[in-house]
DNA sequence: TTAATATACTATTATAAGGTAGCATTTAAC
DNA sequence: GTTAAATGCTACCTTATAATAGTATATTAA
């Protein structure tokens, strides 16, 4: 029930932006708001660009911003494009070959917990989220 | 929603000795059945040996055999012993302070997903796994 | 008492994730 | 054009986790 730091940071990142969707982000501005270091977040932001959750433009007065909008982004698409949301919804005893014929003896138990987690992650939108009174990011 | 490999072999080594509690088990014995690397799963063993959750007998005919009794053992006991059960309930965000008093956007929509999650890790006793008619360990 | 067969301990190595550094590229203002 | 300010790329470094190696210790049977 850990995801990784890169997951924490794109979904930190893009929750951020969300609160403004409109507005065009810097790199820099990001890296000072969420403390996040400088050449990983650049890393994170391409790779977001290529997947086509936001857009960068380059130059001066460039930044990054909003390709698609947040009620069209899932939290699983966030986790998708940065690493695969599959990394969370395997096995929880980290077997490569599972179904629900050739369970292992957790699988009963596991299958329950994971629905809701991915429930929400495949539900939810950047817009779901709680982003009036909050700044905390 | 992954755990290490550290609370994984923890899981599978335990799952697989309670399907047959009185047993006396070699290392050599879960060594070759559940595929875990010699030294690495000795190291495991001596942990969950200190802990409490199992027995150790050195020497010839040795072996490891459970020291409570698996009715008695919460999944979250066992993760717990390995590593701490905190590092997968705390912050999805990994923010170090949070409180419902002072949640970060995604809040919300975290706790409910990891609510399900804690409630089998320290609900489900090992005994309450699918034991029966299951073979993969 | 000796040999065989276990676990216990500690130091080292390997791998993967996370983070850093430096330079290239793009674009707008002047 | 030149410069300033932004993103893009690639190679390297650091840290934590996982795996391994070697040796010490414990116990039992012959
Ligand atoms: S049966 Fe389910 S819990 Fe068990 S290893 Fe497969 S996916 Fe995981
Ligand atoms: S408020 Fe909740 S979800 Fe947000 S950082 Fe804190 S514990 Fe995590």
């Amino acid at each position: 029930m850990k995801l990784s730091k890169t997951s924490e940071y794109a979904l930190r990142i893009l929750s951020y932006m969300a609160k403004d969707p409109s507005q065009l982000y810097t790199a820099k501005q990001l890296i000072e708001t969420l403390h996040i270091s400088d050449k990983y977040l650049r890393q994170l932001m391409t790779g977001l660009t290529k997947s086509g959750l936001i857009y960068s433009i380059q130059g001066r007065d460039g930044g990054y911003s909003f390709a698609k909008k947040p009620t069209e982004i899932f939290l699983s698409d966030i986790v998708d494009s940065v690493e695969g949301m599959n990394r969370y919804t395997g096995c929880i005893l980290g077997f490569e070959h599972c179904s629900d014929d050739n369970p292992c003896v957790m699988h009963k138990v596991w299958v329950e917990a994971r629905k809701e987690f991915i429930q929400t992650f495949t539900t939810k939108t950047l817009d779901k989220l709680n982003l009036e009174g909050v700044n905390k990011f």
